[in-house]
Parts: C-alpha cells; sequence; structure tokens
DNA sequence: AGTTAGTAGGTTTTT
DNA sequence: CCTACTAACT
C-alpha cells in the first residue's frame, strides 16, 4: 500500500524515489524498498568438478573442496557476467581468489589477461600475497603477469604509462604523481608565478572539484570572478609541463585514453568491493571492457559506507540491469553468533531473508546505560582488567568509536591503568620531515623537470636552505627551452654558491643518480648516502640526525626491496614504480603486510574497522545524535548509510557485542537516548543494563573527601604540586615547575597521584 | 585597519 | 545551530 502510493507520487528517477522514502521512512513508516533480481541459486555441490581438479592437482582440489556450495557455485558456475552480493562474514575475498585459481589453472586464462581491481592497497595486496603463497614464492616474472592486479588508480598508472596514445595527452610515459599536498603546493606556486589574484586559495582542492563537478567558478561570499578560470588552464599545461598528474587525472586521464582505443581488452575484469565504485571509476570499468571480456564483481550493499566518497546508492540494481547480469549470493556468514546476526540484520533496509547465520545463538547484545562519557571509559578500563584477570587477551578486543574525538578519553583512561591498546590510524608521510624530504628527492631524481620538487628540496623548513620567493620561482619557470629545471636551479645556486655548498654538492649528483647509481648492482644505503653527499645535508651537528639517516635508511630499504620483489623491468622503470607506490599509499612501507603482532585492545573509528573481526566488540557512546549523526538524521540517504554503519560495527563481533549510551551526553548534538536505530532490534535479543562502574557523581564526592586544599599531588608531565581551590567542576592545582593548571574533577584522578 | 555579512562545515577516509 | 573563515565594504 504504502509502495503504491510512493510510486503514484513519483515521476522521476530512482533516486528521487529513494528521497522520497527516506522522508516516509524517517517518520518512522514501513517502506517496501526495491526488488533484488532473481537469485542464481546452487543446483549441485559441483562434487564431481572438484573431484576432477584434484585428480589433476590434489592442493588445487582442496582448495577448492572447501567451499560451501554458494561459494562453489559462484567460481564454477559459466557466467558472462556476474554480480556476487556477500553477506558480511561469508568468504568473500576466499572465494574471489578461488575464482582466479580457477580461470588461470583451470580455465588457462593468463593472469596477464585479467585486470582485479580493489580499492584500497591492503586488499590488493592481500589476493597477490595468496596467489603468492600458493604458488609457494612470488617472483619478478610473476609480479609481471600480475601487473593488472591493484587498486583503480595503480591501474589506471600502469595502462596510462603503456598507452601508445599517451603522448596525445601532452604526457610522456615517466609521469610521476602528486599527491593531495604537493597539488595545493603546486597551485600555490602556479598562483606566485604568474601573479594570479586567487580566492579562498587555501580551499583551491574543494574549488577544484565543484568546478569539475558542475562547472562553477565562485564559492563562498564571492560576488565576482578571480583568476581561478585561468588558474586551471595554466594548471593543466604546467602538468605538462613537469609531467606530473594528480590522483584524479590517473582515472580521469586512462578513461579519455581508453574512449579512443583500448590496446589489449582484457578477457576479465574482477571487482572487489564494488558496492564502493564512483561513477568515475565504474567508467573505467566500462570503458576497458571489450566485446568478450566477462566480468565478475563482488561486493555487500549493506557494507557500503562510503557514499560521501561517491559511489552510488542503488549500483548494484542498476548494474544488474544494464549488464544483464548473473545475480548470486554467499548468504552464509561464518564468523558471528546467530544472536548478533539476527539483532544485526533488523538494521537492514533489504532484508530478504539472504543473511543466514552457521553458528549457534550467543550472548544477546549489551545495551549498557552510563551517565555520561567519563563513566563509560571508567566501565570499559574495569571490563578490560576483569578481562585480563581471566586470562583473555586484550587483542581480539575492540573498542569502536563513530568518530575520532570520542577515543580521546577512552585512551587516557585506559593508559591511566596500563591497559595495553592499540590506535587504529594511517600515519602521514609528512609526519617525518627526513623522509618527506627524501621522497622529493627521489622524485627530483626520477624527473627533472619536476620544479615543485626542486622547490620543496631548497626551500624545506628542515634541510632547506632558501626561502620559497617570486625572483626564485620565476627565474626556474623562464628556462630556457630544452633546459631543465634541475638545471637552471643548478646554474642559480652555483651564483649563490657560499650560502648553499651541502645542497648544490647534492644537486650536481642527483642528474646522475639514474645514468649512474641505479645501475650499480648491489648497491648500499651507505653507497646511496654517499653518492648524494647526503650526510652534511642532514644537519650533522643535529641531536636528530641519527635519526634523520635511519628515517632515509628505512626509506630506502623498503624503497629496495620492493623494487627487487616486484621489478620486471630495467632498474629505472622500477625505481618509478616503487617511487610511484609511495605517493600512492602516502608511505616508504609499500611491502607486503607486516603481519600486525598487535598488543592489547583495539581503538578505532567503525570505518576502519570495515574487514576485521573481533572476538568482543564495545561500541562506545551510541547515543541518538551520534548514530547516525545530528546532521545526517534529516531524511536524506546518510540515515540509511549511518544504519550500514552501526550494522558493520556489530557484525565485526564474533561472540560478544555490547553497546553503550549515555543519560548525560556530553558530545555536542548528542540526545540523552540510545541511538534510535536500536529501536528495531527485538527486545529478546538485547540485555539493557545499568553501567556498574563508578559514577562521576561518586567520583567527585570522594574527590573533595581525599584531596583538601593543600594536598600534594603529583603529575605525570607537570610534577609535583598542590590542590588549590576546588570549584564546582574543576580542580585547580599549582604545581611547583609549571605553575596553576585546572582538571576536570571527573578527569583528575586519572591525571593525578596524591602524594603522602 | 576594522567591521559586516555571507557561507560552508561539522563526521567518516582512500588514492 | 553554531563556529570559523573570508570577501567585501567602510
Amino acid at each position: 500500500m504504502r509502495y503504491k502510493r510512493l510510486h503514484s507520487r513519483i515521476k522521476g528517477s530512482q533516486s528521487d524515489f529513494d528521497q522520497l522514502a527516506n522522508a516516509f521512512e524517517a517518520e518512522g513508516q514501513t517502506v517496501v524498498r526495491s526488488f533484488v533480481p532473481e537469485i542464481n541459486r546452487p543446483t549441485s555441490d559441483y562434487a564431481d568438478k572438484i573431484a576432477h581438479i584434484r585428480q589433476i592437482d590434489e592442493k588445487l582440489g582442496r582448495t577448492f573442496q572447501r567451499l560451501n556450495r554458494h561459494q562453489r557455485h559462484a567460481v564454477f558456475f559459466h557466467s558472462e557476467r556476474t554480480i556476487l552480493s556477500a553477506m558480511v562474514g561469508s568468504g568473500k575475498t576466499t572465494v574471489l581468489i578461488a575464482k582466479l585459481f580457477y580461470l588461470h589453472f583451470i580455465q588457462q586464462v593468463p593472469f596477464e589477461q585479467m585486470v582485479v581491481l580493489t580499492f584500497t592497497n591492503k586488499a590488493a595486496r592481500e589476493i597477490k600475497e595468496r596467489i603468492g603463497s600458493f604458488l609457494g614464492e612470488m617472483d619478478a616474472a610473476m609480479n609481471k603477469q600480475l601487473r593488472y592486479f591493484g587498486t583503480f588508480h595503480a591501474i589506471a598508472r600502469q595502462l596510462l604509462h603503456e598507452h601508445p596514445s599517451l603522448a596525445e595527452l601532452g604526457f610522456k610515459p615517466d609521469f610521476g604523481i602528486m599527491d593531495e599536498e604537493e597539488k595545493q603546493e603546486f597551485l600555490d606556486r602556479i598562483v606566485t608565478q604568474e601573479n594570479l589574484s586567487i580566492k579562498y586559495q587555501n580551499q583551491l582542492a574543494k574549488r577544484w572539484r565543484k568546478f569539475r563537478q558542475n562547472g562553477e567558478t565562485q564559492m563562498g561570499n564571492m560576488k565576482s570572478e578571480d583568476d581561478f578560470v585561468r588558474l586551471v588552464e595554466l594548471a593543466e599545461a604546467e602538468k605538462r609541463r613537469s609531467n606530473s598528474m594528480d590522483f584524479d587525472d590517473l582515472i580521469t586521464l586512462c578513461n579519455q585514453l581508453l574512449e579512443k582505443a583500448v590496446p589489449n581488452c582484457p578477457k576479465w575484469i574482477i571487482v572487489d568491493e564494488f558496492q564502493d565504485c564512483s561513477e568515475e571509476q565504474l567508467q573505467l570499468i566500462e570503458r576497458l571492457r571489450g566485446e568478450n571480456t566477462k566480468l565478475f564483481v563482488v561486493g555487500d550493499q549493506n557494507q557500503s559506507i562510503y557514499g560521501w566518497r561517491g559511489s552510488k546508492e542503488r549500483l548494484f540494481q542498476e548494474i544488474q540491469s544494464e549488464w544483464q547480469a548473473d545475480w548470486m549470493e554467499l548468504p552464509q556468514n561464518y564468523r558471528s553468533t546467530e544472536t548478533i546476526l539476527s539483532a544485526a540484520g533488523n538494521l537492514l533496509y533489504e532484508q530478504d531473508g539472504s543473511l543466514v547465520a552457521t553458528r549457534q545463538s550467543g550472548k544477546p547484545i549489551a545495551l549498557v546505560r552510563h551517565f555520561d562519557d567519563q563513566q563509560e571509559a571508567y566501565y570499559l578500563r574495569e571490563q578490560m582488567l576483569s578481562l585480563q584477570q581471566e586470562g583473555q587477551s586484550l587483542d581480539s578486543v575492540a573498542i569502536l568509536f563513530r568518530t575520532h574525538q570520542q577515543i580521546k578519553l577512552v585512551e587516557t583512561v585506559l593508559s591511566q591503568a596500563d591497559i595495553p591498546f592499540q590506535l587504529v590510524a594511517r600515519k602521514e608521510l609528512h609526519e617525518n620531515p627526513a623522509q618527506a624530504f627524501f621522497l622529493r628527492l627521489l622524485k627530483l631524481c626520477a624527473n627533472s623537470n619536476d620544479m615543485d620538487a626542486c622547490l620543496a628540496l631548497v626551500c624545506d623548513s628542515t634541510f632547506g636552505a632558501l626561502t620559497k620567493n617570486r625572483p626564485l620561482i620565476q627565474q626556474l619557470h623562464e628556462r630556457a627551452p630544452g633546459e631543465t629545471v634541475l638545471q637552471e636551479l643548478v646554474a642559480y645556486l652555483e651564483q649563490r654558491k657560499k650560502q648553499t655548498p651541502d645542497l648544490l654538492q647534492l644537486l650536481h649528483q642527483v642528474v646522475n643518480f639514474e645514468t649512474i647509481f641505479l645501475r650499480k648492482e648491489g648497491a648500499s644505503t651507505e653507497d646511496l648516502i654517499d653518492f648524494l653527499a647526503l650526510r652534511s645535508v642532514l644537519k650533522p651537528t643535529s641531536i636528530h640526525h641519527a635519526d634523520y639517516l635511519a628515517s632515509i635508511t628505512e626509506a630506502w630499504n623498503q624503497l629496495q626491496l620492493f623494487m627487487k620483489k616486484t621489478g620486471w623491468g630495467d632498474s629505472a622503470s622500477s625505481f618509478r614504480v616503487a617511487l610511484d607506490q609511495v605517493v600512492l599509499e602516502g608511505t616508504f612501507q609499500i611491502n607486503e603486510r607486516i603481519k600486525e603482532q598487535g598488543q592489547g585492545v583495539h581503538l578505532l573509528t567503525i570505518h576502519a574497522s570495515k574487514g576485521l573481526e573481533f572476538d568482543r566488540v564495545y561500541i562506545a557512546g551510541a547515543n541518538t545524535g551520534i548514530i547516525p549523526l545530528a546532521q545526517h538524521n534529516n531524511g536524506s540517504l546518510n540515515v540509511k548509510e549511518e544504519k550500514r554503519l552501526l550494522f558493520v560495527a556489530m557484525t565485526r563481533g564474533k561472540n560478544v557485542v555490547e553497546i553503550g549510551w549515555h543519560a548525560q551526553p556530553t558530545l555536542r548534538n548528542a540526545e540523552p537516548k540510545p541511538s534510535y536505530f536500536l529501536n528495531a532490534i527485538p527486545d529478546s535479543l538485547l540485555d539493557r543494563r545499568e553501567s556498574a562502574a563508578t559514577s562521576v557523581a561518586e567520583v567527585t564526592e570522594q574527590l573533595a573527601e581525599e584531596w583538601p586544599i593543600g594536598c600534594r599531588v603529583s603529575h605525570k608531565k607537570y610534577g609535583l604540586g598542590e590542590v588549590v581551590l576546588v570549584e564546582e567542576k574543576d580542580l585547580l592545582c599549582r604545581f611547583d615547575s609549571v605553575g596553576e593548571k585546572s582538571f576536570s574533577k571527573a578527569f583528575a584522578k586519572a591525571l593525578l597521584t596524591i602524594e603522602n
């Protein structure tokens, strides 16, 4: 009925329908949302097929033997185009690998004729690693065969690199890649160089994106045009002059080239996490596929939590009808108890019974009411302590948060109690000044026309010698035709020899890096540092000198290891591949995943938890206003994504899931009630509890008694001091060395200890 | 220089 | 809704 009414009001597209449906749902009404295409179900368990394979290759046969009938169907069923809808925890990656093995070893499709696309380097690495461990080793020849296995960006880079018509776009095959930060630097430099007037200059990335999307040239409270359009033109020309592309260019330019011609259409295109595909990435798949290309895409719409990054809401359904693809499912979850799955399943819109538990039911989901975040932190501390006492390892426990800012408090309280924990977050390359400097140096070695690398080197705040100014930029820019930026810079510095003898010596050697140093056999990091005369540039008198050297040694070792393991071309081209990989991953850690021997409970955002699993999962601060975030709770598409976010969070847990909420939340926009999403979960699956931890009222009461004015306290950082004043909320202390500091009463016990 | 008013962002993060 | 930012005005 509701469905009909909705449709009668809709004339437009599916997304119009979705918007209206969302509005209805925000009112708490049920909407029958969508159809799932007819499922192509297994009719056999392929026992004969596997028996046959076992005769040919026992090891391979056993790999297939372990699969369930749905998984086998996905692997063996002959289909030109498959959409595999893989439920959470159903062995998606296992099937993807098995499919690759089947195609390669049984159907005799060379790896080189497969394009395997992933979204993250982690996923790409896992696939290659599993192939490597099956084969026993992974040599350069095998890596060459696997050169179309990787992230969208890495594959786009490879395709551009090989494409015969790249020159028509104005680039040469040894182009470099600039990351987001470098792009801003690059644009800032052009603004200076050309003396442009640009408004909102530090939000250029945003303006750029808007301009690409819908041609907008103004933003904010601009009333008139600035030089933005000219900047775009100049930047496009300058990219070609310096032969470097940004991340978006890789995909866009690749699409442009493939529209003209695809040199060798792959036999198979295989995509992981297909639900995360953006419009442009979809286009890449479409342009890459030829008439005879077969498609196998895997994903889970229930785990689509990156809509804000450009993935489409109803991609699976749209693509299914467009491709006329076979729709298969992996329904069986092997990870969580039946209880967890059926509770989490209530959060999904498209419940069609396709998610099936294979494990027994377990503990109900604990829904714990805390006074506030403080009490929850104490509660989590007590939980961790009792787990430790039971002899349980905290490595298999995770505490999940909606936002980063929520993590801080729990981190403080846990470290105060000496409970081991690990933060799961990405480290940035620019946090290490020596490695950041080294990367720009290597980029200049690879491309002597990289003007921004040049400027970054000589103007580096730690290791440089000059300040970035217009005369310098203009002189480099107005170099004679045929001359490189590097040559011009050397000429510039020769005139100022006395200022920068060390850098000059370094730059003289950069010219010879590829032709001489890279061709040396068995050169060590020592040799590299000597060759480039790096030691004197790395502040020999600084107390950090040893750290700088160590950072650079580490970086070069990683780079060399990568070149050795995956390099199949000449030394210069494997050097470039490795360098591009560093830029794409944002770190020098580009080799196989180091088996994380983590210690202690994991603290991470829900987004970062995707793809991971834990014995016990605590979801902290799950108030309405946090899940979903207040600004997402207005009937927009985001509400659905936030629901899926909670779904992802809960399904990380194998055995125990606890959800905490705050009766008196301190976080902005949080309402004093648990996430209303939880109303969808039947009471029989929930265990509503009161927090057993010390309440804040109790803590502050104790504090007044135990910590009278004049009481001596000690603090990790500030040293010894005494209590001066006890206010309503705060405790004021005067420290002997640093003076007065005030602490939240609730916090005081975690940070200060009483001296007797 | 100092004021006013308009607007985007807030939250998640990969390449 | 409220804050930070910044263009545009005085």
